[in-house]
DNA sequence: GCCAACGTTGGC
DNA sequence: GCCAACGTTGGC
């Protein structure tokens, strides 16, 4: 089992939006080492939601129903994409803030690599983000 | 709206 | 193969 963290921009792509589809591609994603993270994907992985730009915060909890193969939306045979369904929504959104001051998650890809779109979460840094969530 | 970080492109 | 120019992401 591997925990992973995805970004989205909640004007474009917001949590409840993806709730009310309850399943869905997870396309357009043309950075190669945000590629070589969805090709690492296994079914049944958890994946945070990150709302971007606005809320800046940690909002669900999604997991890999489906894993990697070629993007549909592009003829480009580099780019694939994942399908994800929505576990839960957070008791408690965990905002960048509250991951920035906690010296536990002072290691994160969040942190260390801003502009990275889809990146791997260390099992204890998942641990540790579920119970600022309040999901322990 | 600005800017830092960083990826991509193209000239040499 | 280097590097300047340029585009994009995302936090502030």
């Amino acid at each position: 089992m591997n925990y992973w963290l995805v970004k989205s921009e909640p004007d474009t792509y917001s949590w409840d939006f993806f709730v009310s589809k309850g399943r869905d591609i997870w396309d357009g994603v043309r950075n190669y080492q945000a590629r070589n993270n969805l090709k690492a994907m296994s079914e049944n992985d958890l994946v945070f939601f990150y709302h971007s730009n606005k809320g800046m915060e940690i909002v669900g909890l999604a997991k890999v129903v489906k894993e990697s193969y070629q993007d549909p939306t592009t003829e480009d045979p580099r780019w694939v994409v994942v399908e994800l369904a929505p576990v839960k929504k957070l008791a408690e959104p965990v905002s960048l803030t509250k991951i920035k001051t906690d010296p536990n998650l002072s290691d994160i890809s969040l942190l260390k690599q801003s502009r990275l779109s889809v990146m791997p979460i260390k099992p204890e840094e998942f641990d540790r983000i579920m119970y600022l969530a309040n999901e322990v």
